[in-house]
DNA sequence: CGCTATCTTGACTGAACTCAACTAACGTGG
DNA sequence: CCACGTTAGTTGAGTTCAGTCAAGATAGCG
């Protein structure tokens, strides 16, 4: 059991916070929740009502289709909140771990009166979401507007960045648990084209995907064939 | 010259404050201006930080590429809020009129300064956060997962659905002054295959668009073939 | 050791793009 | 008021990037 103040100190929602100012405020507590690899954490169309704030590990949140696709809205990651809707409602899209994942799970109806009464609060979650606004916004440019090769260099520059700023990457190099078949939904491609486009990626030297395992090899040619601006993860 | 607490009468925002409400905080003032079709009101990279509130007019947010493309993000409508950053920097994006387009014009600083002393703010300003990313998400889907035909038919319907909200559309009946040019934009498109794709939909009797009006046929298998599901818009 | 998930590759297909030409509507200035 | 330029929309022919289908390789796991 741990109060809100914990998250709010998470990179990168940012720690402008001290536990001090949570000290009237701890009726507002989350429990941090431990899942195991692959499973649903929240349910598309489901009813209930938490919000949840990765604190470690990887996860997906996706939203399938009548004809059986799946679009991967996202990955959240260390900090990022996810489920938080402008009315109550079903949800809009499923949470699954891909690894281990902890999770701290609040309910919708507290988060929103703490909100109310404290400022600071509103704020972070308003700036989270803005921050989420502009990573599917960019999303968006990939799936509309870049052909294979620049989506796939841009979504691995972008994790790269948002694995950077938890301390999960460092020179080019993190750890991502994701299939090809994760990426071909995260990307709008399929598995096939994925695999080719990687292949294509690595062969040019740009950039390696291997067992789990990405390395950025030549950046400033990936920057520059993928469009990438980090402005947007800030 | 007018306070905040008009805004947040309108819709989609909702009306839960009265005016009695604002009384103490009109320091935060709001003017509303008034720009021509087809101006800019905001620019990508600039680093004015002004967050901007539709009061009524039709525009667009879009995202210019390296390559001279574009991706059009969303098309806010009365009520929505644009140009709200996680921290400070320059636009992510720039802000054009289509029509006659008023706007209020908020100081980012102050807007934030007045979320944090007043918690009903806050909450107002996450979730219209909240909503502008369900419909990033489902604009994602759409360009991820949807062919052509699926794809405009979703985006005329959650155009139908939107305006109805601020009491602009009826009977499945809309003017819409988007070009074929715009729409390809919207859609991660080209404006050959926009016009193709409507032609197409007028010729199944399930939706026309000819000269800025948009007429919804036959709701029922427009609906179908779009895997239309309007609960991310509430 | 066999089962399953993941990855890889090749051959073929097709939805959407490109290029190009033409029509329609509109505005504006001579 | 018509001649002209400009923007928007329309259509056809040919191309291409990514999808589909199918088969095999690899690897992790119970």
């Amino acid at each position: 059991m741990q109060t809100l103040w914990q998250f709010m100190r998470s990179h990168p929602i940012g720690g402008t916070l001290s536990k001090n100012d949570w000290e009237n405020n701890d009726f507002l507590s989350v429990t941090a929740k431990i899942y195991k690899p692959h499973s649903v954490i929240g349910r598309q169309d489901d009813d209930n009502s938490e919000i949840f704030i990765v604190k470690s590990g990887w996860a997906i949140l996706y939203h399938g289709l009548l004809d059986g696709e799946r679009q991967i809205i996202d990955t959240p990651l260390t900090g990022d909140i996810v489920g938080f809707r402008s009315v109550d409602g079903p949800r809009l899209a499923s949470l699954a771990s891909i690894t281990e994942l902890t999770v701290y799970e609040i309910s919708s109806k507290e988060l929103v009166e703490a909100i109310l009464s404290e400022g600071r609060l509103g704020k972070k979650i308003a700036c989270s979401l803005a921050r989420l606004n502009a990573i599917l916004a960019e999303h968006l440019m990939n799936t509309g507007r870049r052909n294979a090769m620049s989506r796939t260099a841009h979504f691995l520059l972008e994790l790269e960045e948002r694995l950077s700023m938890v301390r999960l990457s460092a020179h080019g190099r993190y750890e991502c648990p994701l299939t090809q078949h994760e990426l071909a939904d995260i990307l709008g491609m399929t598995t096939v084209h994925v695999n080719r486009t990687l292949r294509e990626l690595r062969k040019a030297d740009l950039v390696s995907f291997k067992a789990g395992h990405v390395q950025v090899i030549n950046r400033k040619k990936l920057v520059e064939i993928a469009g990438f601006d980090n402005e947007y993860l800030r």
